[in-house]
DNA sequence: GCAGAATAGTTGCAACTGCAACCAAGTCAA
DNA sequence: TTGACTTGGTTGCAGTTGCAACTATTCTGC
């Protein structure tokens, strides 16, 4: 038996039920089911497939809009448009404006990974809703979004 | 409708409600919240802190029992268990029936540890839960099991 | 009892990541 | 203008990860 404040380890706390261990656990689940998809048939690693995501829906934008639009780190973002840029998917366009900027959109062979891509990710992501039950799916993207927006401070939309 | 699927690239897919990008991003955050806890203080990784959760959960167990009860690779569990032992936290007793198998034990010290990590936790659940709602905490986490659950095909509990 | 398959666990390697430090360009204020 | 600060982006380094290959032990069928 001991005494201070530590011979309590067998509190309440379950494993089983903390919010950010089940949160990994289902992200890890369901990105490793549709990693095949960019990886196994593009090369392409998370990262990668996500910046180019996100060039597919918003148009051209700099990295640092990817960031905060994405909440990805800045260096992943910069090596993940080194390598789509070397595989022919990315172009960069210098800003007239600001030097330092860079407009990153995609090149015609990217679109057409990212229109192969987003129908795979529209089916794989229907095909989740379905299994959960639209209802709950809508449930789960909203509580989802609000994990997500208390994570970091800021936030527009 | 297309047959080479490739010119339709501005199809209906929404990055933004993809549900394994929401549910990356989601995990990120509630997980990098909770990383000061045992990484600042105690100088663990994220799998280190899985594995000694498990460990104060249910005792004595070995590697490959973590591996299937947490959906964690092999290896990771491998390498956490070799820096708990290291770091004191743990210690592995052979087997002598099955001399491959290691039983696996939190030390006194480990398990100081994982009761202070373990209050820490429940508080920062309860404030996620709380943040969400109860209900819809639930719900959430009914979700996520389904989700768990659909990744890997065996499920025991 | 034995060859072959399965299981527990470890390790090498190559890739990916996070952090901090860094360079270059732009901004602000006096 | 000049100097301090901010911002866009890259890089070095150390740590973490995933995969495949590996050893050692146990199991299975015959």
């Amino acid at each position: 038996m001991t005494d201070d404040a530590s011979h309590d380890f067998d509190q309440q706390f379950d494993l089983g039920r903390f919010l950010p261990y089940l949160l990994n656990q289902a992200a890890e689940a369901t990105s490793r089911s549709f990693q095949e998809a960019y990886r196994g048939d593009f090369g392409m690693s998370r990262t990668q497939w996500r910046v180019m995501a996100n060039l597919g829906k918003f148009g051209a934008m700099t990295a640092a809009e990817i960031c905060r639009i994405s909440h990805i780190e800045k260096t992943k973002v910069s090596r993940a448009v080194a390598a789509l840029e070397a595989a022919g998917h990315l172009r960069r366009e210098a800003d007239p404006a600001d030097r330092r900027a860079a407009h990153l959109s995609l090149t015609e062979a990217g679109r057409r990974v990212y229109g192969q891509l987003g129908l795979r990710a529209r089916d794989y992501d229907a095909a989740l809703r379905a299994a959960l039950g639209v209802a709950e799916a809508e449930a789960l993207e909203r509580a989802l979004r609000r994990l997500i927006a208390m994570g970091s401070p800021e936030q527009s939309t």
